[in-house]
DNA sequence: CCAGAAGTATACCGATCTGTATACATTTGA
DNA sequence: TCAAATGTATACAGATCGGTATACTTCTGG
């Protein structure tokens, strides 16, 4: 029952608006407009704009996590090629036309005096990628997993904003080196 | 005729309120109210409100250059101790009971599409921290300044999102440690 | 077959938004 | 000293905000 064409289409436009404009700067009747629905069947489907918010941020969240984890499950079995695909990955975002920063960094920087339900879901997004990196290394045996975890979270989530300030997808010749280092550390002598 | 105590006043409460609710969240009525003055003050003082996040954005920066920069030059002659003052001064902040995130990634964040020249602020003032350490840098005899300088941005940009998450200033203890390693590179062998 | 779910179209509500108008008070510096 | 600058107080304009009401249509499955 949670599927539907106009509901998909809701989640999308918004998905899209929120990352270009932000959540305070986008209108559900702009959302509805670009949906191609109307507003009662919007509100039909997410009783109101924070249960929206709630609905992209975790289908974004899900999709999100499925495609980076088919992408570097299905790469390799090292390990270390494994955790280098995770910086391709993000590389290609940055890369990509419609890059406008994360939505869950958004999240936080804009819901988080407003809505502690939204926060919760944006901090458990990071939580997630941080654990699949965790969950890579401990596969593979690394030294310590949640370190490493730990320290590609923060390459990572720093590229998100340094490719922001105009640097483009080209931190990643950065953060990719500091990170392969890092990597060969944790796989060494243990 | 820039120096004003009203005007420091709508400043100061822009600030703080634009950091906790992000822009569109925050009214100019709010704004107004906080400060102690009418809207028409405000309103006299800067025009409209992205005039007025124009000068809360460019006043932060300059505040905020000059106590770091007063307070990593005069901590040491050393340029290894001077980079790791850095650091020590992010986690101070994290800690701050006050600690909501940066105003100039929530700028690139919410206001990137309605606002080139609010960007462009946000951007430049990303660009002075990384230059401020490239400079001490290349003051110490590093290798690489405009290296190291990238490397510990991405580092420092990461650790505010991370912070952000939930993990507060405890990041730092793995920001840090990364560092520590890069910047000994920085200034081995050259 | 037909009932209920799902959708459209349109108008509306009260609140809030940015920004302005009018009229008066206070401060201050040449 | 007195005029300009700066401020207060209040009301208002026009737009947009999130959200709802009414009335009608279309799709779909048991």
């Amino acid at each position: 029952m949670k599927t539907s064409e106009k509901r998909d289409q809701i989640l999308s436009a918004a998905n899209r608006l929120f990352e270009i404009q932000g959540f305070n700067g986008t209108g559900v009747d702009q959302i509805a407009a670009e949906s191609g629905v109307t507003k009662r069947t919007l509100y039909k489907h997410f009783g109101s704009k924070e249960g929206l918010i709630r609905e992209v941020l975790e289908t974004h969240q899900q999709e999100m996590m499925q495609s980076i984890r088919s992408a570097v499950l299905g790469y390799s079995q090292d390990p270390v090629a494994r955790l280098g695909k995770c910086f391709d990955l993000y590389r290609e975002w940055f890369g990509s036309s419609t890059f406008s920063g994360c939505i869950f960094i958004k999240t936080l920087n804009e819901m988080a005096s407003c809505s502690p339900e939204l926060s919760r879901i944006a901090q458990a997004s990071k939580a997630a990628m941080r654990d699949f990196i965790g969950e890579i290394a401990a596969l593979g045996g690394a030294c310590e997993p949640e370190l490493i975890a730990e320290q590609l979270q923060l390459l990572l989530e720093g590229a998100i904003v340094v490719a922001q300030c105009g640097r483009g997808a080209a931190v990643m010749d950065t953060a990719q080196s500091i990170a392969d280092d890092l990597i060969a550390t944790a796989f060494k002598d243990c």
